[in-house]
DNA sequence: CTAATGACATTTG
DNA sequence: ACAAATGCCATTA
């Protein structure tokens, strides 16, 4: 599975307080599979070593992994993203574009 | 191999 | 601004 270690490579690297999207680390591989990305990270085999909540949707939405899950309430990823100094509001991320890590 | 799926993105109504 | 429709791509059944 090449293409999720590199999903999973990429996450690695964002720099913890920062975050990044879908987009961004498909253009870091060169590649716009923004919906395999998300794939990749929907299962996370490498759970605790990616920091998959870093990563976000382009307008700075947080993602179906935040509280987009019915029912059940995720937000815990949230709350630790804010506190690695990430502003989350609504599940939407404030000062996205400043925060954002571009590859 | 074909079909279905989804933590997305963009455009259109 | 919100909802629906379309396109996209790797993974999984």
């Amino acid at each position: 599975m090449k293409f999720n270690e590199k999903v999973y490579f990429y996450c690695k690297k964002i720099p913890r307080g920062k975050v990044s999207t879908y987009k961004e680390i498909g253009k870091a591989m060169n590649s716009k599979a923004y919906r395999a990305i998300g794939q990749a990270l929907r299962k996370n085999p490498y759970a605790p070593i990616v920091p998959c909540h870093r990563v976000v949707a382009s307008d700075g939405k947080i993602g179906g992994f935040g509280g987009a899950v019915k029912g059940k309430k995720i937000k815990k990823k949230i709350l630790l993203l804010k506190k690695e100094r990430v502003d989350v509001k609504n599940n939407k991320i404030m000062n996205f574009e400043k925060i954002i890590y571009r590859f």
